[in-house]
RNA sequence: GUUCCGGUAGCUCAGCUGGAUAGAGCAACAGCCUUCUAAGCUGUCGGUCGGGGGUUCGAAUCCCUCCCGGAACGCCA
């Protein structure tokens, strides 16, 4: 058992035997400031309302009543009635063999019980390249499905092609305008069409495919719009690809019709006895369930909207097996939630759905706001600034803030920043660990995964190091918890940076052979929490910087 | 007008199930490479935690209210 658990243990019997009371949950932090302790528990705060005693009495009872062990140096009550603890040297250094003994145990803590999750990101309308602004709903979705999985639960990713709405109309009615203009003959572009120069380019590429035999011609649209479907799709599934984002599934609207799920779905509703027609158009009473007011299902005009084919997209999901459903969306699908919810309710799912609603990324550049919009094709599109700085500057970036969180990105400032970049910082630290061992391999000094026993850890920056790298099962877990990524890059860049302090502290090459040893043995420990971080947000480790 | 986010250092953001002197990066300033990578370290500067009330032994954190910014309120998707 770690150290965390036991002491939990002892608390707990702490506690009962002072005030005949059983706790469950045990909260630990690392104290602030480190000469408080290795670790510190605020329990006694929480026990102050139902026992009505000053917190630092209460705190002062558990330790009296704290059993005899063998893992503390020494207990402390401090402040207004922190209970801080230091462990006995011997068994601080457990961590290490913890971790490179057992990384899987010490990492995973399995809180998933291998549920069943669907989690569905991204999503973009194939009708245009990724911009900047979908970079952060691609990084921040892939980096929770790895921390989802890290902790035991079964994801699978997706993303829903929307291939079947008028958007797809619009697409191929712009490529043919674009068509025509390449082969020089009058066309007039859609109104709502797709300004972007990859549409124009993509149109033109089909005039060179074609040449003039789609002029005119009946199946001129049809035969676009698949092309352009298949076009654009790839394109995206590069750019994913170029930002180490892969979905294990893409999910196309158009298979809903065809398999006839949107039909089946909309007969269940209308047996549901919770529709009605007015003006033409059928309704759902999703403002009985918690939405603003009712919504159009199938309009007068006998067209469906967007939402029929998605209930029944959303009710498939549940279908294949999936009960917990994660949407991460942009705020600007924020009224979408409700009717969404509403209408699953009333086919008979409930808290099935989470919705994450990512805010907008606001892109600034020379000081001015840049819209992102793909109609207007004015974007930044995201491959080129990968091409810029690559994907981890970007992945970093975008894991390192809260999901909620508005945020703003300057364009001059993410070029000019490269290399200056908290991403660096990190991978730092690791190419730093790496040259070590390479040192120390010419030095006859290799890693001795014997080493149990550590007695030169003296430095106070090492008993940091320890304690923070004991943290990281609990970080983990609390971030998948809480579905709060930003969580992962902030410990890593604290434990790089207990690191560095430490580097340029004392020296780890020259010495006894076992005070170099036990140092490798520590910095083993290390790489393999770091090579375990970084993959959790999709950066490189790099062994050389 | 209604709903949802946000307002913390010059800038970008953490901290928010109430608790120890409010943190980091960048920017600015001053130091540190004959020694394991200076993409680093050390120090300094920098904050009425949007304003005002309230609850509490204790509030950046909870409640109320106001102000400011973003998003959404379609028989668009």
């Amino acid at each position: 058992m770690d150290l965390q658990s036991t002491l939990k243990k002892a608390i707990q019997a702490a506690i009962k035997s002072a005030f005949d009371l059983t706790v469950e949950a045990v909260l630990f932090e690392l104290p602030k400031d480190p000469t408080h302790g290795d670790l510190a528990t605020p329990i006694a705060f929480s026990l102050a309302k139902p026992l009505s005693q000053a917190p630092k009495q209460i705190a002062e009872a558990i330790v009296a009543h704290l059993p005899s062990n063998d893992i503390l140096e020494s207990v402390s009550v401090a402040g207004p009635g922190f209970i801080n603890f230091t462990f006995k040297k011997t068994t601080q250094t457990d961590v290490i063999t913890h971790i490179l003994e057992d990384f899987k145990t010490f990492s995973e803590s399995g809180v998933g019980q291998h549920q069943k999750v669907l989690l569905e990101f991204v999503s973009v309308n194939p009708t245009g390249v990724m911009h900047i602004g979908h970079a952060r709903g691609a990084a921040s979705g892939d980096t929770l499905a790895r921390l989802l999985r890290k902790n035991g639960y079964d994801v699978l990713t997706e993303y829903y092609v929307n291939d079947a709405g008028n958007q797809m109309d619009k697409l191929a009615e712009s490529l043919y305008a674009r068509y025509l203009e390449a082969a020089g003959k009058p066309s007039v572009f859609p109104e709502d069409g797709y300004h972007g120069e990859d549409i124009t380019a993509f149109g033109n590429a089909l005039f060179n495919k074609h040449g003039l035999t789609y002029i005119d011609h009946p199946e001129a649209l049809t035969v676009f719009k698949k092309e352009g479907l298949e076009h654009l799709l790839l394109e995206i599934k590069n750019d994913l690809a170029s930002a180490r984002v892969r979905f294990d599934s893409y999910y196309h609207e158009s298979s809903l019709y065809a398999s006839g799920a949107v039909e089946e779905v909309l007969k269940r509703l209308k047996a549901s006895g919770q529709t009605y027609t007015e003006d033409g158009a059928l309704y759902l009473k999703t403002s009985a369930y918690g939405d603003e007011k009712d919504r159009v299902l199938v309009k007068s005009n006998g067209d469906y909207t967007y939402i029929l084919p998605d209930i029944a997209y959303h009710e498939q999901k549940i279908k294949r097996g999936y009960h917990t459903l994660i949407d991460i969306l942009g705020t600007d699908h924020h009224g979408y939630v409700a009717r969404l919810k509403a209408s699953l309710h009333i086919l008979g799912y409930q808290d099935v759905l989470e919705v994450i609603l990512l805010q907008m990324v606001r892109v600034i550049e020379d000081g001015v706001e840049i819209k992102m919009s793909k109609r207007s094709g004015q974007a930044l599109a995201l491959k080129d600034l990968i091409e810029d700085v690559g994907p981890d500057p970007i992945r970093y970036f975008f894991a390192a803030r809260s999901l909620n969180s508005h945020m703003d990105l300057d364009i001059e400032l993410a070029r000019k920043q490269k290399n200056d970049n908290p991403v660096y910082y990190v991978q730092y630290a690791y190419a730093r660990i790496q040259a070590l061992f390479e040192k120390a391999t010419h030095l006859n000094q290799a890693f001795d995964p014997t080493l149990k026993t550590f007695t030169t850890l003296e430095n106070p920056l090492i008993n940091d190091l320890l304690n923070h790298l004991r943290q990281y099962p609990d970080t983990l877990k609390k971030a998948a918890l809480s579905k709060e990524i930003h969580k992962v890059p902030k410990y890593l860049h604290d434990l790089a940076g207990l690191f560095h302090k430490w580097y340029s502290a004392e020296s780890f090459l020259t010495g006894e052979p076992r005070y170099i040893s036990e140092r490798l043995s520590v910095l083993k420990a290390l790489e393999k929490v770091l090579e375990d971080g970084f993959e959790l947000i999709g950066i490189e480790a790099k062994r050389v910087m």
